[in-house]
DNA sequence: CTTATTTATCTATTTCTATAGACAACCATC
DNA sequence: GATGGTTGTCTATAGAAATAGATAAATAAG
């Protein structure tokens, strides 16, 4: 019982360096750091010990262990993001405390008539202009999301000048006679990193994305942005707190 | 700019293959459901048309396409299910109304003592004894979810004995004198499928699957189970509920 | 310093991956 | 039923993945 499998268009090697990064993040090698000797890894997963040694070189490669010869392979310390996700959801301020520095980036600003979808979440008539923005959010300089944001055109025009200065949604939003805003609802899912996650995130293949989908509103329940988001999966956790919600009756 | 990398381990066409079944979700044939010519794909891949028919014959496989001879390649309809994350998160009541039958099937009940994780989760101390149950959710027959849920064992000795014949964790508790609980908290994260979940969810290789860590608490905010689900990504969308809750300070 | 352990490198062989071209079989349409 | 477009099957070739064995080089411990 190795658990891998052949012939499936997954090469050994990756199907090992895949495992091993999930048993990494399940803290299974936690006290020392220690990983077990090729031979034994290579016994473990019952494959040649080269087989192994690809699979460790990759996680090398992408600094998730370190391999010096005559001593083995330890595991190189991380520090996890959680992004909380409530009723107020904020980039900077929920990654404040966790990261140094933490901003949005904005890539691109553009005008376009609404979705189907987009047209829904944003209780716009259909074909509806609004302004898209293309953005990046990064923690001490490295990408942990990339993010789709729409909002209605006629409101809020003037929200791209106001995004550079502050690195900061809610500071633009603020400007533009939001003070507040709440998350209505979040949707969730994830996939296998797609080329341009990997370009965007600098991800390497075989990564994977948390994806969702959300609505905020304004404090009247009016959804002023509807977002698509794409995390990093191996550097990003959820958090959603339901703590203290209202009973929506079983 | 096809999007595919070489050498990465992961063979072109199941690269190709995940790349078409993320269009489908995202809705990208939606209309006739009809995909383009395999010359279409080879081209817009920059791949050889046989590279292209692996990756189809795979998803054919996997019953996400369907292929004629002489016809085409059709997209074959899926129901996509919504898991529900709130204040009351219940399997089966978060999934009627979207599938006939939605139970949760017991594989496994044993007695362990808490891990430091555990214990925390619970608010029991370090190596307390704990029941551990090991479940499957299944949504119309096909496994949806891979669950572990930790009680404690002074409180909850009688749970298994309550499961089999209702299929549902609520009612089990409610037997043993929890009338209600609500959920405290969740965290999402996602991974690639590994051996164990690809024979418990019926996945292939190069899936992916979500995974989230809850505690729930009873009706006085005590902690009464904490668990590990594992949702096969391709099947499921986490949809979190945060329209109505408390204002928790910006 | 010596030894046992562990990683690094080399050669060789087999199986899978990807490309290439040609042609047959099938479907839809006129 | 003839035609054009599409999928199915065949042969062939080059490169990557995986296995196997042997040996060198580095580390750690006695």
């Amino acid at each position: 019982m190795s658990g891998l499998e052949r012939r499936t268009g997954v090469a050994l090697w990756r199907q090992i360096a895949d495992d091993i990064r999930a048993s990494i993040g399940n803290g299974v090698y936690d006290e020392t750091g220690r990983l077990p000797t090729e031979s034994a890894l290579a016994s473990q997963f019952d494959v040649n010990r080269h087989t192994v040694r690809q699979a460790l070189a990759a996680l090398a490669r992408d600094g998730i262990v370190e391999t010096v010869q005559g001593r083995g392979s330890t595991v190189v310390p991380r520090n996890p993001i959680t992004y909380p996700i409530g009723t107020r959801t904020r980039f900077s301020a929920g990654l404040s405390g966790q990261v140094a520095h933490a901003r949005i980036r904005l890539i691109d600003a553009s005008e376009i008539v609404a979705s189907g979808t987009v047209a829904d979440a944003l209780g716009l008539p259909s074909a509806a202009p609004t302004l898209r923005l293309e953005m990046i959010g990064e923690a001490d300089g490295t990408p942990v999301s990339r993010s789709t944001h729409w909002f209605d055109l006629a409101r809020f025009s003037g929200l791209p000048g106001h995004l550079p200065a502050s690195g900061s949604l809610t500071e633009a939003l603020r400007a533009c006679g939001v003070a507040d805003y709440v998350r209505l609802w979040t949707e969730i899912s994830a996939a296998p990193a797609t080329g341009s996650d990997r370009t965007d995130l600098a991800l390497e293949p075989g990564a994977v994305v948390l994806l969702t989908r959300a609505v905020n509103a304004d404090t009247r329940d009016r959804p002023i942005q509807y977002s698509h988001t794409r995390f990093a999966a191996d550097r990003v956790t959820l958090a959603v707190d339901t703590s203290d919600g209202p009973p929506p009756g079983a």
